[in-house]
DNA sequence: TAGTGGTCTAGACCACTTA
DNA sequence: AAGTGGTCTAGACCACTAG
């Protein structure tokens, strides 16, 4: 282990770096914990102990200790002091936003298989506040990739005249503009689901894949201003391109040794 | 609209209250999102407006805007102001404890099928960073509840003699004890993936599933302090039982009537 | 130039834990 | 009683944006 390392060590911050002071306290620490300097069950520095260590301000310190809470990475017990946390993987989280990036080069095209006016079925006015048979919109798109089918996504509305959402959701030809108001763009509140589940002879000739083959599934509710439910849609989508990842614990730390 | 929660109002905050005044500002400000007080696209008060609003410093103020960051309901430009969020599927965040956590009522049995020792195959030492035929921990597990099968988990260890992480493997009869440890005590970080997957024919048969069958599978990799890769393994998950589920935008508020 | 958010200071008081 | 983290104050300086 390299002594400027140790954990003891009165390890400064570069005051003029573009990186703020904080946020090099915080990196600090979770590399003492990457290469072991710190384990899990160690109590860390007292705040003021960190204090005087880095030469900051409380605020400063405790804004780095919240950063290291927050990532998982150690909890803080009142009176008592702020320990290591042990890897836990209930701790993951999972970002959308992280699996969907990976179609941000603009390449996804989207297809607009149907756009039509329907009444509510049962199981739909069951899902949104509304009365069987109701004037629903009723939407089907598939998103491809190089002509190679990524996703199929189905949606239900429910249909209010005086809200332009129909004629903005036709419009939709990119995945980022799917994304960014499928269903939801004016509410201020949605549900989310991820599942597994097995394709319907519909989605997998759509999805060029065999019949009750897996597929992952998110499923999204949106709700207007008074809390009722008005858009239900789902995106089902290849196993082989759709993952969810997360890292938990200390970030990469160049390895420990180097 | 009550007068009472429109956007210009001074409200106040409850200096006796159990909550604190950060958080009972981040709250209001949410509540006035999801009720439509203020609506995406919107400039919420200055930081020096709401100082004056709630009648707090700026740091106070400060705290609980970053909370709204943090949520993603507001964005934060410098020099310009801060602005109501509209919605999007992909700032969604997926916790696997709120998926866990079902289960965390102590009922579930965990059933060790098999410990040995044996050989890494060529897949196994791609993931870990092994040689092929270097000895290996490998572990299987079946999570049940009430006698109905719920998970299956297969699991690599790099075999080391030094650690007593075997022994304490073989302890382990919880979910819970399995989900903090499961190979990944002492370790400081790790990989997490979930993607649906088809059954083979060994874990359908465990799962009571028929094969090829959809399930959720939670894939999960641990590192060491010099950043080696030496545990691999997979938790394959029911897929009527195991579910993501994320809300995204303002919390719910009591429905904005009221 | 005025206003905005981003960072930081140097304290303060409180609740809690441990001895 | 001493030490800990949790909250909060009343400012400060900076970088950025806009008119």
């Amino acid at each position: 282990m390299k002594s400027t390392s140790g954990k003891g060590s009165t390890k400064s911050i570069d005051r003029h770096s573009f990186e703020p002071a904080y946020m090099q306290i915080a990196r600090t620490i979770s590399e003492q914990i990457a290469t072991g300097a710190y384990r899990a069950g160690d109590r860390l520095p007292s705040e003021s102990e960190l204090c005087t260590g880095f030469g900051v301000s409380p605020m400063t310190v405790r804004r780095a200790v919240n950063i290291l809470v927050e990532r998982g990475l150690a909890t803080a017990a009142q009176g008592k002091g702020t320990y290591v946390r042990s890897l836990a993987l209930g701790e993951a989280v999972f970002r959308l936003r992280e699996m969907t990036d990976r179609w941000y080069d603009g390449s996804i095209d989207v297809r607009l298989l149907e756009a039509s006016i329907a009444p509510a079925t049962a199981r739909v006015a069951e899902v949104l506040d509304c009365k069987p048979g109701e004037r629903m919109v009723y939407l089907r798109r598939l998103l491809l990739r190089d002509e190679a089918p990524l996703m199929y996504h189905r949606e239900y509305l429910v249909y209010d005249p005086r809200r332009p959402l129909v004629e903005a959701q036709l419009r939709i030809t990119s995945l980022e503009g799917l994304l960014e108001s499928a269903g939801g763009e004016g509410f201020p509140r949605g549900n989310l689901t991820v599942q597994a589940v097995g394709l319907s002879s519909e989605a997998a000739d759509l999805l060029d894949l065999a019949t009750g083959s897996p597929a992952l599934c998110l499923e999204h509710v949106f709700y207007d201003f008074s809390g009722r439910a008005v858009s239900w849609g789902w995106f089902l989508c290849r196993p082989d391109q759709f993952k969810l990842t997360s890292w938990i614990g200390a970030p990469e730390a160049s390895g420990g040794g180097r």
